[in-house]
RNA sequence: GUGGCUAUAGCUCAGUUUGGUUAGAGCGCCAGGUUGUGGCCCUGGAGGUCGUCGGUUCAAGGCCGACUAGCCACCCCA
């Protein structure tokens, strides 16, 4: 029979991995706590709708890389493909506009997106995020930058670059839009079909483009710099300002625009150059003061970043694994398989890690698994302990066995156990 | 979604000028070398329909095609 394998572009977490996705996302709720950040958690799942609208029907997160199928009642249901809508999808829904602003919230769980799969980028990955949520003063937007930055240099990330822009809001992205469109349309025949669509659909898009030629007529245009109104120019300014107060280095990059709709004003994504020609963007992020309203609630400004941890665990170091069981008991007879058992059971309700090998395999494999799982102490019992109530305690670590009455292993076994810690 | 590279044991890889008998190694795993005892060492063993399907051929792990999956570049982002 065939066997069954994992899905394209799924990934198993095996136990010598996983530690260090956890720990990676425990470090960074742990950072975000200390700013006041509160986590939620919100369905992996949810309508198709609130994306369709959120994030925008041209982006391509919605055009073809969604996870979207009918439910049995034929409601269109999609995986999410990232966190920021359903978390103000969950503010709204809550009524936590009615509360503190702003209103600052983490997240970490799996996104779903059915792109081509490739080293750095999977169909399902893990993001560590932030919302903060209420507020639209742009000094909230370098905290939540502040956040990422400390979280990253926490996990010994290194060579990290800071890419900030501003794309404009209602006021003055029209014009900007409008300005770029005249400027290339003259030469729309010389864009590759993509771009073409692009320069009608959604022309900032052009900005990051990496055909040549398109980076060619790119080059001659205006910058959104130079159509800032003077509210955008203002925030961004403020936002310059904050994270030098922070102490935060930063690029300001006229060209970063990113791919979903429901951003206005600040951007930034967090490069990473060791990465670079490949899936190099850490982190991303930037502020959606129009969102809320996108989703039918109440106005709620809000900004965030999120960050991909498959990414950031492939270049963070990777911490010590603790060894899951410092106590192996052995048994090597039949009958000591019930004493064994209780022992077993006083050891972890002392607060052991226990493992029992309770088998018929012979000492030396018992033994030799006992040191391979990586215990520290083993606990032996054989018909002669049987019969003289006692067991056999020895240290692996420096091979000394004494044998000891069974009400007084527990206390034997926590005697190799700090001997061992204080070595 | 486009192009390129790759696919042999659990892992890392060999596989012999241009296709030719029962496909190998190291590590790992299991067992023995100690009537009941780990790490080192010695000996033995298990484990592969050579990614899948089809084609060429007297003969295919080596050639051809399709598919699947991984990697790289593009696209885009996390």
């Amino acid at each position: 029979m065939a066997v069954i394998t994992r899905m394209r572009g799924t990934a198993d977490w095996l136990p010598d991995r996983l530690p260090a996705l956890r720990a990676a996302t425990a470090l960074g709720l742990e950072v975000a706590a200390r700013y006041g950040y509160q986590e939620i958690a919100t369905p992996v799942v949810e309508p198709t709708e609130l994306f369709a609208r959120g994030v925008g029907e041209t982006t391509d997160i919605v055009s073809r890389e969604m996870y979207t199928f009918a439910d049995r009642g034929g409601r269109s249901l999609t995986l999410r493909p990232e966190g920021t809508a359903p978390v103000l999808r969950a503010y709204g829904e809550a009524g936590l506009h009615q509360g503190p602003r702003p209103l600052r919230l983490s997240y970490a769980g799996p996104m779903f997106r059915y792109d081509r799969p490739g080293k750095g980028r999977y169909r399902q990955f893990h993001q560590f995020g932030l919302e903060a949520v209420g507020d639209a003063a742009p000094e909230l937007d370098a905290e939540v930058i502040a956040v990422a930055w400390e979280w990253l240099e926490a996990l010994g990330v290194q060579e990290t670059s800071l890419q900030l822009n501003s794309i404009g809001d209602a006021a003055c992205r029209p014009a900007y839009r409008q300005a770029l469109v005249e400027h290339l349309r003259p030469s729309a025949d010389r864009l590759n079909e993509l771009d073409r669509q692009r320069l009608e659909r959604n022309p900032l898009r052009l900005l990051d483009s990496k055909d040549p030629d398109t980076l060619a007529l790119v080059a001659g245009v205006p910058e959104v710099g130079e159509f800032l109104c003077p509210g955008c120019r203002d925030a961004l300014a403020r936002v310059g300002d904050a994270l030098d107060a922070y102490g935060i280095p930063y690029q300001r990059n006229p060209r970063l625009v990113r791919g979903l709709d429901y951003y206005q004003r600040t951007t930034f994504e967090i490069w990473h150059a060791s990465l670079e020609g490949a899936q190099n963007a850490l982190c991303g992020g930037g502020r959606y003061d129009g969102l809320s309203e996108l989703l039918g609630y109440p106005p709620a400004p809000g900004v965030g970043f999120a960050a991909g941890l498959e990414r950031i665990v492939a270049i963070a170091a990777t911490p010590a694994v603790a060894p899951a069981a410092p106590v192996a008991v052995v048994t090597l007879a039949p009958a000591a398989v019930p004493a064994a058992v209780r022992l077993s059971q006083r050891l972890r309700r002392a607060g052991s890690a226990v493992t029992a090998d309770l088998g018929s395999r012979s000492a030396k494999a018992k033994m030799r698994a006992a040191d391979a799982l990586g215990a520290r102490v083993v606990c032996l019992l054989g018909s002669g302990e049987l019969d003289g109530g006692t067991v056999a305690v020895r240290d692996l670590r420096t091979g000394a066995q004494r044998s000891v009455a069974l009400a007084e292993a527990p206390r034997a076994v926590a005697a190799v156990l700090d001997g061992a810690g204080a070595a």
